[in-house]
DNA sequence: GTGAAAGCGCTAACAG
DNA sequence: CTGTTAGCGCTTTCAC
């Protein structure tokens, strides 16, 4: 592996000229700087990026921590995240948290591997959010509150969603509508639960059964959810599930028992993922704005990497989409 | 920031012993150890994983080039890479290669920041590829045929699944096919089409006009190509579509013209991706093992990173998935 | 316009 | 078991 002092060697020059010749510094002479690019493709120079990194103190790049990079995720916020880092000249890199503390994402938060991160991982756990947080490391989370002097935080409004979800069942003339939610531990769902509460309470209606924490946020989860359901044999008019694959999974769940969405049972979700307008029947749902959220997260890092005094969170609202999957 | 330097002082040894009690080396008596992460709590040290990294010049570290982070992509090959990266105690990262010679893929490629790269980008160009290429720097694409010593391929035969489709329609008693094709310099494109024509001329068929390119592998393309096909006034019977999102794009526009899939005409996709099996028809498709093609990228660099050797190429088969969208 | 040299933060060989 | 030290490859200050 050729070096840059090879390259000086092979050019005639000093190794500063070389660097400085190889990024394009004006105080080189076209001469020289040609001899030393000349000398470089001769002996297939590579710059050692890391290297330059240590020396510049400095990557020039955000990682974005996902909880597994096979998805499925929000590939709207990830387009926010891209577009916005791209437009300031930044690199981005995804990795995922899959593993715990020994994932790659908790080694590229712990050891200064980039210039800031944004965490969109429910298992990265808030103690390593905090003990990687430092004042030049800024820090993005996008599914949970920390509070924590260095920790940021962007949140779509999960309680409200909750609420606008359960008030459009309760408007459809549904009295009997139960909750299926996503992990325990999750700060989405709670928040979820919590506009469902809520809503329920406003209109004088209780909640149906406890189910909060059964379905896992996966499709698989709320499958198997719905079959308890149905096996319990007394069916709610109305199920919000914590999020729409949840929801598709109950979907899948009344076909194989030939119960009709929405003649039967009205179901609505929450994301409004890509697949949502694909299954069937539709299904409604509330909307997150994904883009705008991942587009805000990396503004504020590079607000912060400039130095500048920003809020500790930003909330963002959501937004109901009618499709078939509720009684009209 | 604090420094190893800087914990050693302050536990009072020297920066090796430092270094040897943070890695855990067994040399160190576990008094000393303990003193050290002491010293480096209270400091808040964390350690820079750049200069490490440097030192070692070895960054543990295998990077997944993808053409956009926001998909959408074969989620089934991120897991096969990701699983055997994990297994392998490596890092995982995922850059995309937006911005073309700008982007990060470029970058992470170029400047030697990862021990190893897979590259499932069509926006790389094949000089990059190679340029990039080393010895010691194992490089794996999975989209398309290089041919140099150092860039290895895994490839799922496109041809073989072209010719099944084409041939399945023909079976089906349909007689005049369409290729709605993607981007020209596309090399999983030509392959399908390839063994599109083979199909035909084995079945003394003729094909049935250009739309070679037309579609470029969007689902919007998909949709446009269809929107000409039924503009031109003479539908064919069947239509192999160079993938599945352009075929769900067709769909669509079957759909704006009231024209029935299967019944009226038959549609095959290439790919399998998630949201076939959801579409109305459900699509009809070759599937491609991708999981496979993903852990075998991977495995493969373990074996050059080992300094085993390899052959060049890696060619994986493809499967017919009968579902709704080809007459029966 | 060019060169010498310091040093980013860490690891690991070597000496003790 | 612990310390001294060289150096990974690069950028950048300072001197010429």
């Amino acid at each position: 592996m050729a070096t840059i002092k090879d390259v000086a060697k092979l050019a005639g020059v000093a190794v500063s000229t070389a660097s400085y010749a190889l990024n394009n510094s004006t105080r080189i002479s076209a001469a020289t700087k040609q001899r030393v690019e000349e000398a470089a493709r001769t002996l297939n120079y590579k710059k050692n990026g890391i290297a330059s990194d240590l020396k510049r103190t400095k990557t020039n790049t955000i990682a974005l921590i996902l909880s597994d990079l096979s998805g499925p995720y929000y590939s709207e916020l990830i387009k926010g995240v891209q577009d916005v880092t791209m437009a300031n000249g930044y690199d981005l890199i995804a990795c995922s948290s899959i593993g715990g503390p020994q994932s790659t994402a908790v080694k590229f938060l712990r050891e200064k591997r980039v210039d800031g991160a944004i965490i969109l991982a429910h298992n990265i756990s808030d103690q390593i959010t905090i003990e990687s947080a430092q004042e030049d490391f800024p820090l993005i989370v996008l599914d949970r509150d920390i509070s924590n002097k260095y920790v940021y935080h962007v949140e779509v409004d999960n309680e409200h969603g909750g609420y606008l979800a359960t008030e459009y069942l309760i408007e459809k003339g549904l009295r009997n509508i139960a909750y299926i939610g996503g992990p325990q531990d999750s700060n989405d769902n709670k928040k979820r639960l919590k506009g469902y509460m809520e809503a329920l309470k406003n209109h004088n209606l209780t909640a149906y059964s406890n189910l909060n924490s059964i379905g896992n946020f996966t499709r698989e989860g709320g499958y198997k959810a719905t079959k308890l359901l149905i096996a319990r044999g007394e069916l709610p008019e109305g199920i919000f599930y914590g999020n729409d694959e949840m929801a598709i999974g109950g979907l899948q769940a009344f076909r194989d028992h030939q119960i009709k969405v929405p003649e039967e049972i009205s179901v609505i979700g929450f994301d409004d993922i890509q697949l949502s307008e694909y299954v069937s029947p539709p299904l409604t749902t509330i909307k997150q704005p994904k883009y705008e959220a991942g587009a805000l997260a990396v503004d504020l890092i590079f607000q912060l990497i400039e130095g500048k005094q920003i809020n500790q969170k930003y909330t963002l609202s959501t937004e109901l989409v009618v499709r078939e999957s509720v009684r009209k």
